[in-house]
DNA sequence: ATTACTAGTACTCGAGTAT
DNA sequence: TATACTCGAGTACTAGTAA
Protein backbone atom coordinates (compact mmCIF):
# COMPACT_ATOMS: atom_id res chain seq x y z
CA UNK A 1 0.00 0.00 0.00
CA UNK A 2 1.46 3.40 -1.43
CA UNK A 3 3.19 5.20 1.94
CA UNK A 4 0.99 8.49 3.08
CA UNK A 5 1.74 11.12 5.55
CA UNK A 6 0.74 8.59 8.69
CA UNK A 7 3.51 6.47 7.87
CA UNK A 8 5.80 9.49 7.89
CA UNK A 9 4.60 10.21 11.67
CA UNK A 10 4.88 7.02 12.32
CA UNK A 11 8.46 6.70 10.70
CA UNK A 12 9.89 9.74 12.99
CA UNK A 13 8.12 8.04 16.09
CA UNK A 14 10.11 5.08 15.50
CA UNK A 15 13.00 7.10 15.22
CA UNK A 16 12.36 8.34 18.50
CA UNK A 17 10.92 11.66 17.48
CA UNK A 18 8.08 11.13 20.38
CA UNK A 19 10.74 12.04 23.32
CA UNK A 20 13.45 13.68 21.56
CA UNK A 21 14.30 16.35 18.81
CA UNK A 22 15.87 14.26 16.05
CA UNK A 23 17.86 14.99 13.41
CA UNK A 24 16.95 14.10 10.25
CA UNK A 25 17.22 14.62 6.19
CA UNK A 26 14.38 14.65 3.75
CA UNK A 27 16.22 12.50 1.42
CA UNK A 28 17.16 9.80 4.10
CA UNK A 29 13.47 9.45 4.92
CA UNK A 30 12.98 9.36 1.06
CA UNK A 31 15.05 6.46 0.80
CA UNK A 32 13.85 4.07 3.65
CA UNK A 33 10.49 4.74 2.25
CA UNK A 34 12.24 3.07 -1.30
CA UNK A 35 13.68 6.11 -2.81
CA UNK A 36 11.78 8.02 -5.26
CA UNK A 37 10.95 5.26 -7.86
CA UNK A 38 8.08 3.12 -6.67
CA UNK A 39 8.79 5.06 -2.89
CA UNK A 40 8.52 9.06 -2.22
CA UNK A 41 10.65 11.03 -3.43
CA UNK A 42 12.86 14.16 -1.38
CA UNK A 43 10.70 16.49 -2.42
CA UNK A 44 7.36 14.74 -1.10
CA UNK A 45 8.98 14.22 1.98
CA UNK A 46 10.01 17.78 2.47
CA UNK A 47 6.33 18.65 1.71
CA UNK A 48 4.41 15.49 3.98
CA UNK A 49 7.00 17.45 6.83
CA UNK A 50 6.18 21.26 6.25
CA UNK A 51 2.26 19.81 6.19
CA UNK A 52 2.74 18.05 9.22
CA UNK A 53 4.38 20.83 10.68
CA UNK A 54 1.16 23.32 9.65
CA UNK A 55 -0.69 20.87 11.32
CA UNK A 56 0.98 20.68 14.42
CA UNK A 57 1.65 17.63 14.21
CA UNK A 58 5.46 18.20 14.43
CA UNK A 59 7.49 20.99 15.18
CA UNK A 60 10.91 21.76 13.25
CA UNK A 61 14.07 23.78 14.17
CA UNK A 62 16.81 23.53 10.99
CA UNK A 63 17.03 19.68 10.62
CA UNK A 64 15.75 18.83 13.97
CA UNK A 65 12.48 17.13 14.15
CA UNK A 66 10.38 16.83 17.10
CA UNK A 67 6.67 15.36 17.49
CA UNK A 68 4.22 17.80 18.84
CA UNK A 69 1.71 16.54 21.53
CA UNK A 70 -1.14 16.63 19.39
CA UNK A 71 1.35 14.44 17.06
CA UNK A 72 1.52 12.06 19.88
CA UNK A 73 -2.10 11.90 20.63
CA UNK A 74 -2.63 10.68 16.67
CA UNK A 75 -0.46 7.76 17.25
CA UNK A 76 -1.64 7.45 20.57
CA UNK A 77 -5.05 6.94 18.90
CA UNK A 78 -4.27 4.51 15.94
CA UNK A 79 -2.03 2.37 18.49
CA UNK A 80 -5.29 2.21 20.94
CA UNK A 81 -7.61 1.37 18.06
CA UNK A 82 -5.72 -0.87 16.65
CA UNK A 83 -4.73 -2.74 20.17
CA UNK A 84 -8.94 -2.87 20.90
CA UNK A 85 -9.97 -4.35 17.19
CA UNK A 86 -7.05 -7.06 17.35
CA UNK A 87 -8.44 -7.94 20.99
CA UNK A 88 -11.57 -8.28 19.52
CA UNK A 89 -13.26 -5.00 21.08
CA UNK A 90 -15.63 -3.01 18.43
CA UNK A 91 -16.73 0.28 17.98
CA UNK A 92 -20.12 0.24 20.01
CA UNK A 93 -22.89 1.98 17.83
CA UNK A 94 -24.18 5.31 18.71
CA UNK A 95 -23.32 4.76 22.84
CA UNK A 96 -23.76 7.84 25.24
CA UNK A 97 -21.91 10.54 24.79
CA UNK A 98 -21.56 14.06 26.32
CA UNK A 99 -20.44 16.83 23.27
CA UNK A 100 -20.22 20.29 23.92
CA UNK A 101 -20.52 23.56 21.94
CA UNK A 102 -22.27 27.28 21.63
CA UNK A 103 -25.46 28.51 21.12
CA UNK A 104 -25.64 30.21 17.63
CA UNK A 105 -28.42 31.83 15.29
CA UNK A 106 -28.92 30.02 12.10
CA UNK A 107 -31.06 30.06 9.20
CA UNK A 108 -33.33 27.94 11.71
CA UNK A 109 -34.07 25.08 8.76
CA UNK A 110 -35.20 23.08 11.71
CA UNK A 111 -37.26 25.30 13.25
CA UNK A 112 -39.42 25.51 9.67
CA UNK A 113 -39.65 21.77 9.87
CA UNK A 114 -40.63 21.19 13.06
CA UNK A 115 -43.51 23.78 12.07
CA UNK A 116 -45.02 21.64 9.70
CA UNK A 117 -48.02 19.68 11.40
CA UNK A 118 -46.59 16.64 9.29
CA UNK A 119 -43.65 16.66 10.75
CA UNK A 120 -44.48 17.22 14.64
CA UNK A 121 -46.67 14.53 14.56
CA UNK A 122 -44.07 12.44 13.20
CA UNK A 123 -41.91 13.47 15.80
CA UNK A 124 -44.51 13.13 18.65
CA UNK A 125 -45.00 9.69 18.16
CA UNK A 126 -41.63 8.89 17.10
CA UNK A 127 -39.61 10.90 20.69
CA UNK A 128 -42.08 10.89 22.70
CA UNK A 129 -42.68 14.80 23.24
CA UNK A 130 -44.50 17.18 20.97
CA UNK A 131 -41.33 20.01 19.95
CA UNK A 132 -41.42 23.32 20.84
CA UNK A 133 -41.37 25.07 17.12
CA UNK A 134 -38.74 26.50 17.01
CA UNK A 135 -34.89 24.74 17.37
CA UNK A 136 -31.56 25.59 18.84
CA UNK A 137 -28.33 26.09 16.59
CA UNK A 138 -25.45 24.55 18.82
CA UNK A 139 -21.51 25.40 17.46
CA UNK A 140 -19.93 22.49 18.52
CA UNK A 141 -16.50 23.64 20.11
CA UNK A 142 -14.01 20.40 20.03
CA UNK A 143 -13.68 18.87 17.02
CA UNK A 144 -13.70 15.40 18.84
CA UNK A 145 -17.32 16.14 19.20
CA UNK A 146 -17.20 16.85 15.14
CA UNK A 147 -15.96 13.15 14.78
CA UNK A 148 -18.53 11.83 16.90
CA UNK A 149 -21.68 13.67 15.72
CA UNK A 150 -20.65 12.19 12.06
CA UNK A 151 -20.65 8.85 13.31
CA UNK A 152 -23.65 9.13 15.36
CA UNK A 153 -25.20 10.28 11.74
CA UNK A 154 -23.84 7.37 10.21
CA UNK A 155 -24.87 4.90 12.73
CA UNK A 156 -28.41 5.08 12.76
CA UNK A 157 -30.93 7.02 14.82
CA UNK A 158 -34.44 7.99 14.61
CA UNK A 159 -35.49 8.87 10.89
CA UNK A 160 -39.27 10.74 9.75
CA UNK A 161 -40.16 9.48 6.68
CA UNK A 162 -40.10 12.17 3.73
CA UNK A 163 -43.72 13.64 2.49
CA UNK A 164 -45.27 15.63 -0.01
CA UNK A 165 -47.05 18.84 0.82
CA UNK A 166 -48.15 21.92 -1.19
CA UNK A 167 -46.36 19.98 -4.07
CA UNK A 168 -43.18 20.19 -2.43
CA UNK A 169 -41.33 17.70 -1.23
CA UNK A 170 -39.90 17.34 2.32
CA UNK A 171 -36.83 14.93 2.80
CA UNK A 172 -36.19 13.14 5.60
CA UNK A 173 -34.51 13.67 8.96
CA UNK A 174 -32.65 11.50 11.87
CA UNK A 175 -32.74 12.16 15.28
CA UNK A 176 -31.20 11.22 18.67
CA UNK A 177 -32.60 11.63 21.62
CA UNK A 178 -30.82 13.86 24.31
CA UNK A 179 -30.77 15.46 27.52
CA UNK A 180 -29.91 19.48 27.46
CA UNK A 181 -27.37 20.88 30.16
CA UNK A 182 -28.30 17.99 32.35
CA UNK A 183 -31.85 19.08 32.75
CA UNK A 184 -33.96 18.90 29.96
CA UNK A 185 -34.57 15.98 27.04
CA UNK A 186 -35.09 16.77 24.26
CA UNK A 187 -32.83 15.69 21.07
CA UNK A 188 -31.14 16.33 18.02
CA UNK A 189 -31.93 16.61 14.49
CA UNK A 190 -30.35 16.14 11.52
CA UNK A 191 -32.18 17.39 8.02
CA UNK A 192 -31.23 15.04 5.23
CA UNK A 193 -30.42 17.72 3.14
CA UNK A 194 -28.67 19.99 5.70
CA UNK A 195 -27.32 23.68 4.53
CA UNK A 196 -25.01 23.14 7.91
CA UNK A 197 -21.72 21.07 8.14
CA UNK A 198 -21.04 18.58 10.91
CA UNK A 199 -20.04 21.26 13.46
CA UNK A 200 -23.29 22.77 13.94
CA UNK A 201 -26.16 20.71 15.56
CA UNK A 202 -29.81 21.89 16.10
CA UNK A 203 -31.35 20.86 19.20
CA UNK A 204 -35.54 20.29 19.39
CA UNK A 205 -37.41 20.01 23.28
CA UNK A 206 -41.07 20.12 24.05
CA UNK A 207 -40.52 23.24 25.49
CA UNK A 208 -38.78 26.79 24.47
CA UNK A 209 -35.10 25.81 24.55
CA UNK A 210 -33.27 29.48 24.97
CA UNK A 211 -36.07 30.84 27.64
CA UNK A 212 -35.56 27.80 30.02
CA UNK A 213 -32.46 27.57 30.11
CA UNK A 214 -32.38 31.34 29.87
CA UNK A 215 -29.48 30.90 26.82
CA UNK A 216 -27.59 33.88 24.31
CA UNK A 217 -25.77 33.31 21.77
CA UNK A 218 -22.48 32.11 22.80
CA UNK A 219 -23.34 30.40 25.82
CA UNK A 220 -21.76 27.48 26.60
CA UNK A 221 -24.42 24.14 26.68
CA UNK A 222 -23.91 20.44 27.13
CA UNK A 223 -25.69 17.65 25.57
CA UNK A 224 -26.20 14.27 26.51
CA UNK A 225 -26.44 11.82 23.60
CA UNK A 226 -28.63 8.96 25.09
CA UNK B 1 -4.84 14.96 8.24
CA UNK B 2 -6.87 13.42 5.08
CA UNK B 3 -7.82 9.94 5.13
CA UNK B 4 -6.33 7.10 3.51
CA UNK B 5 -7.17 3.66 2.60
CA UNK B 6 -4.77 2.81 5.43
CA UNK B 7 -7.77 4.29 7.60
CA UNK B 8 -10.21 2.83 5.98
CA UNK B 9 -8.46 -0.85 7.41
CA UNK B 10 -8.26 0.59 10.73
CA UNK B 11 -12.44 1.51 10.48
CA UNK B 12 -13.04 -1.92 9.25
CA UNK B 13 -11.05 -3.75 11.99
CA UNK B 14 -13.02 -1.58 14.79
CA UNK B 15 -16.30 -2.35 13.54
CA UNK B 16 -14.83 -6.03 14.34
CA UNK B 17 -13.91 -7.35 10.62
CA UNK B 18 -10.94 -8.88 12.04
CA UNK B 19 -12.85 -11.44 14.07
CA UNK B 20 -16.02 -11.98 11.31
CA UNK B 21 -17.15 -10.73 8.25
CA UNK B 22 -18.93 -7.90 8.71
CA UNK B 23 -22.19 -5.84 6.78
CA UNK B 24 -21.15 -2.57 5.75
CA UNK B 25 -22.58 -0.02 2.97
CA UNK B 26 -20.01 2.20 0.80
CA UNK B 27 -22.33 5.11 2.00
CA UNK B 28 -22.40 4.83 5.53
CA UNK B 29 -18.17 4.39 5.25
CA UNK B 30 -17.90 7.41 4.02
CA UNK B 31 -20.44 9.25 5.93
CA UNK B 32 -18.38 7.99 9.15
CA UNK B 33 -15.36 9.65 6.88
CA UNK B 34 -17.10 12.96 7.36
CA UNK B 35 -19.21 12.53 3.87
CA UNK B 36 -18.35 13.84 0.60
CA UNK B 37 -17.81 17.19 1.59
CA UNK B 38 -14.43 17.52 3.52
CA UNK B 39 -14.52 13.58 3.97
CA UNK B 40 -14.68 10.70 1.48
CA UNK B 41 -17.22 10.04 -1.37
CA UNK B 42 -18.78 7.31 -1.59
CA UNK B 43 -17.05 6.64 -5.11
CA UNK B 44 -13.76 6.70 -3.33
CA UNK B 45 -14.81 4.45 -0.39
CA UNK B 46 -15.87 1.86 -3.17
CA UNK B 47 -12.82 2.54 -5.09
CA UNK B 48 -10.73 1.79 -1.88
CA UNK B 49 -12.37 -1.23 -0.81
CA UNK B 50 -12.12 -2.79 -4.33
CA UNK B 51 -8.22 -1.62 -3.91
CA UNK B 52 -8.02 -3.64 -0.32
CA UNK B 53 -9.93 -6.46 -2.04
CA UNK B 54 -7.40 -6.43 -4.98
CA UNK B 55 -3.96 -6.35 -2.74
CA UNK B 56 -5.58 -9.31 -0.67
CA UNK B 57 -5.86 -7.05 2.56
CA UNK B 58 -9.74 -7.99 2.86
CA UNK B 59 -12.53 -10.34 0.95
CA UNK B 60 -15.70 -9.32 0.07
CA UNK B 61 -18.51 -10.85 -0.52
CA UNK B 62 -21.53 -8.90 -1.25
CA UNK B 63 -21.93 -6.28 1.33
CA UNK B 64 -19.85 -8.34 4.00
CA UNK B 65 -16.20 -7.74 4.36
CA UNK B 66 -13.75 -9.62 6.48
CA UNK B 67 -10.33 -8.44 6.94
CA UNK B 68 -7.99 -11.42 5.56
CA UNK B 69 -4.89 -11.98 7.24
CA UNK B 70 -2.42 -9.60 5.54
CA UNK B 71 -4.43 -7.01 6.45
CA UNK B 72 -4.24 -8.34 10.20
CA UNK B 73 -0.51 -8.26 10.11
CA UNK B 74 -0.62 -4.67 8.65
CA UNK B 75 -2.68 -3.71 11.39
CA UNK B 76 -0.42 -5.68 13.95
CA UNK B 77 1.92 -4.18 12.85
CA UNK B 78 0.98 -0.57 13.09
CA UNK B 79 -0.29 -1.38 16.54
CA UNK B 80 3.35 -2.98 17.44
CA UNK B 81 5.26 -0.21 15.79
CA UNK B 82 3.48 2.88 17.47
CA UNK B 83 3.22 0.83 20.97
CA UNK B 84 6.69 0.33 20.81
CA UNK B 85 7.46 4.42 19.46
CA UNK B 86 5.28 5.28 22.72
CA UNK B 87 6.85 3.17 24.87
CA UNK B 88 10.30 4.92 23.68
CA UNK B 89 11.53 2.13 21.59
CA UNK B 90 13.22 3.41 18.74
CA UNK B 91 14.62 1.12 15.78
CA UNK B 92 17.94 0.41 15.30
CA UNK B 93 20.02 1.40 12.55
CA UNK B 94 20.69 -1.69 10.51
CA UNK B 95 20.83 -4.21 12.40
CA UNK B 96 21.80 -7.71 12.35
CA UNK B 97 19.57 -9.22 9.28
CA UNK B 98 18.80 -12.39 7.50
CA UNK B 99 17.46 -11.91 3.84
CA UNK B 100 16.71 -14.33 1.13
CA UNK B 101 16.72 -15.17 -3.01
CA UNK B 102 17.38 -17.07 -5.37
CA UNK B 103 20.49 -16.74 -8.16
CA UNK B 104 19.79 -14.52 -10.75
CA UNK B 105 22.02 -13.63 -14.02
CA UNK B 106 22.45 -10.23 -14.96
CA UNK B 107 24.48 -6.67 -16.08
CA UNK B 108 27.25 -7.60 -13.91
CA UNK B 109 27.91 -4.38 -13.22
CA UNK B 110 29.60 -5.32 -9.96
CA UNK B 111 31.54 -7.21 -11.76
CA UNK B 112 32.59 -3.92 -14.15
CA UNK B 113 33.44 -2.06 -11.02
CA UNK B 114 34.76 -4.86 -8.97
CA UNK B 115 37.57 -5.16 -11.69
CA UNK B 116 38.49 -1.66 -11.45
CA UNK B 117 41.86 -1.93 -9.56
CA UNK B 118 41.51 1.64 -7.94
CA UNK B 119 37.85 -0.39 -6.35
CA UNK B 120 39.55 -3.25 -6.05
CA UNK B 121 42.06 -1.59 -3.64
CA UNK B 122 39.38 0.65 -1.80
CA UNK B 123 37.40 -2.75 -0.83
CA UNK B 124 40.18 -4.82 0.23
CA UNK B 125 40.98 -2.02 2.56
CA UNK B 126 37.51 -0.89 3.72
CA UNK B 127 36.13 -4.67 3.83
CA UNK B 128 38.99 -6.45 5.01
CA UNK B 129 38.90 -8.94 1.72
CA UNK B 130 40.37 -8.84 -1.89
CA UNK B 131 37.06 -9.07 -3.96
CA UNK B 132 37.00 -11.87 -6.96
CA UNK B 133 36.69 -10.00 -10.03
CA UNK B 134 32.59 -10.64 -10.67
CA UNK B 135 29.55 -10.31 -8.37
CA UNK B 136 26.45 -13.27 -7.92
CA UNK B 137 22.98 -11.00 -8.53
CA UNK B 138 19.94 -12.06 -5.76
CA UNK B 139 16.64 -11.72 -6.66
CA UNK B 140 14.92 -11.32 -3.25
CA UNK B 141 11.94 -13.25 -3.06
CA UNK B 142 10.18 -11.73 -0.03
CA UNK B 143 8.95 -8.03 -0.33
CA UNK B 144 9.90 -7.67 3.10
CA UNK B 145 13.27 -8.39 2.62
CA UNK B 146 13.08 -5.62 -0.03
CA UNK B 147 11.71 -3.20 2.26
CA UNK B 148 14.83 -4.28 4.68
CA UNK B 149 17.58 -3.78 1.58
CA UNK B 150 16.00 -0.33 1.29
CA UNK B 151 16.70 0.30 5.89
CA UNK B 152 19.94 -0.64 4.84
CA UNK B 153 21.21 1.31 2.49
CA UNK B 154 19.44 4.24 4.43
CA UNK B 155 21.32 3.63 7.03
CA UNK B 156 24.70 3.92 6.47
CA UNK B 157 27.43 1.32 5.12
CA UNK B 158 30.40 1.23 4.49
CA UNK B 159 31.45 3.62 1.52
CA UNK B 160 33.68 3.65 -1.32
CA UNK B 161 34.85 6.81 -2.43
CA UNK B 162 34.59 7.74 -6.29
CA UNK B 163 37.12 8.40 -8.91
CA UNK B 164 38.00 8.97 -12.28
CA UNK B 165 39.54 7.13 -14.79
CA UNK B 166 40.57 7.17 -18.23
CA UNK B 167 38.47 10.54 -18.42
CA UNK B 168 35.38 9.20 -17.04
CA UNK B 169 33.94 9.29 -13.27
CA UNK B 170 32.96 6.36 -11.41
CA UNK B 171 30.72 6.71 -8.54
CA UNK B 172 30.42 5.70 -5.02
CA UNK B 173 29.43 2.47 -3.55
CA UNK B 174 27.86 1.03 -0.72
CA UNK B 175 28.99 -1.84 0.93
CA UNK B 176 27.21 -4.29 3.70
CA UNK B 177 29.50 -6.99 5.21
CA UNK B 178 27.45 -10.51 4.86
CA UNK B 179 28.02 -14.06 5.34
CA UNK B 180 26.96 -16.36 2.48
CA UNK B 181 24.65 -19.45 2.87
CA UNK B 182 26.24 -19.38 6.42
CA UNK B 183 29.53 -19.97 5.30
CA UNK B 184 31.86 -17.30 3.34
CA UNK B 185 31.92 -13.70 4.04
CA UNK B 186 31.70 -11.44 1.74
CA UNK B 187 29.62 -8.11 0.83
CA UNK B 188 26.73 -6.63 -0.58
CA UNK B 189 27.39 -4.04 -2.60
CA UNK B 190 25.38 -1.41 -4.13
CA UNK B 191 26.69 1.19 -6.87
CA UNK B 192 25.30 4.51 -6.35
CA UNK B 193 23.79 4.40 -9.62
CA UNK B 194 22.49 1.29 -10.25
CA UNK B 195 20.61 -0.34 -13.26
CA UNK B 196 18.66 -2.23 -10.44
CA UNK B 197 15.79 -1.76 -8.38
CA UNK B 198 16.09 -2.83 -4.84
CA UNK B 199 14.66 -6.51 -5.41
CA UNK B 200 17.98 -7.64 -6.75
CA UNK B 201 21.15 -7.78 -4.69
CA UNK B 202 24.72 -7.78 -5.49
CA UNK B 203 27.20 -9.97 -4.06
CA UNK B 204 31.10 -9.84 -3.87
CA UNK B 205 33.33 -12.15 -1.85
CA UNK B 206 37.07 -12.85 -1.98
CA UNK B 207 35.81 -16.51 -4.36
CA UNK B 208 33.88 -17.30 -7.23
CA UNK B 209 30.87 -18.03 -5.22
CA UNK B 210 28.98 -19.68 -8.08
CA UNK B 211 31.97 -22.19 -7.88
CA UNK B 212 32.40 -22.73 -4.40
CA UNK B 213 29.00 -22.61 -3.42
CA UNK B 214 28.01 -24.79 -6.80
CA UNK B 215 25.29 -22.41 -7.65
CA UNK B 216 23.08 -22.12 -10.56
CA UNK B 217 20.53 -19.52 -11.57
CA UNK B 218 17.62 -20.15 -9.15
CA UNK B 219 19.17 -21.92 -6.53
CA UNK B 220 18.13 -20.07 -3.60
CA UNK B 221 20.65 -18.05 -1.36
CA UNK B 222 20.20 -17.14 2.15
CA UNK B 223 22.52 -14.15 3.44
CA UNK B 224 23.25 -12.86 6.94
CA UNK B 225 23.55 -9.34 6.82
CA UNK B 226 26.30 -8.69 9.97
C1' DA C 1 -32.04 0.89 -1.71
C1' DT C 2 -27.23 -0.71 -3.28
C1' DT C 3 -22.23 -0.83 -6.01
C1' DA C 4 -19.24 0.88 -9.21
C1' DC C 5 -18.63 2.85 -14.01
C1' DT C 6 -17.50 7.12 -16.87
C1' DA C 7 -16.13 11.77 -17.40
C1' DG C 8 -14.14 15.76 -16.15
C1' DT C 9 -11.83 18.36 -12.66
C1' DA C 10 -8.66 19.07 -8.96
C1' DC C 11 -4.83 17.69 -6.52
C1' DT C 12 -0.58 15.53 -5.73
C1' DC C 13 3.64 14.04 -7.39
C1' DG C 14 8.50 14.38 -8.76
C1' DA C 15 12.06 16.49 -12.19
C1' DG C 16 14.48 20.29 -12.34
C1' DT C 17 16.44 23.80 -10.02
C1' DA C 18 17.08 28.15 -6.93
C1' DT C 19 18.80 29.07 -2.68
C1' DT D 1 26.06 19.09 0.84
C1' DA D 2 20.98 20.54 2.37
C1' DT D 3 15.63 22.30 1.80
C1' DA D 4 11.94 23.59 -0.77
C1' DC D 5 10.18 26.19 -4.87
C1' DT D 6 7.79 25.94 -9.74
C1' DC D 7 5.34 23.54 -13.04
C1' DG D 8 3.97 19.89 -16.32
C1' DA D 9 2.29 15.18 -16.02
C1' DG D 10 -0.13 11.91 -14.05
C1' DT D 11 -3.23 10.25 -10.32
C1' DA D 12 -7.15 10.41 -7.49
C1' DC D 13 -11.11 12.66 -6.57
C1' DT D 14 -16.30 13.55 -6.90
C1' DA D 15 -20.71 14.14 -9.59
C1' DG D 16 -23.64 11.87 -12.25
C1' DT D 17 -25.60 7.79 -13.35
C1' DA D 18 -26.10 2.81 -15.05
C1' DA D 19 -26.97 -1.55 -13.51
Amino acid sequence: MKKCKLDLLILLARKGALSESILVSTSALSAEFGGSKDGISQQTVSRWLLELEDSDLIGRNGKRVRIESSGRQKIEEIALVAKESLAGKTAKPAECCDIKGKVASGFCEGKYYVALPEYKKQLASKLGFSPFAGTLNIRLSRSSDVERVRKLKASGGIETDEFVRDGRSFGRSKCFPVLIAGKIRGALIFPSRSHYGDEVVEVIAPVCLREKLKLKDGKEVSIRVL
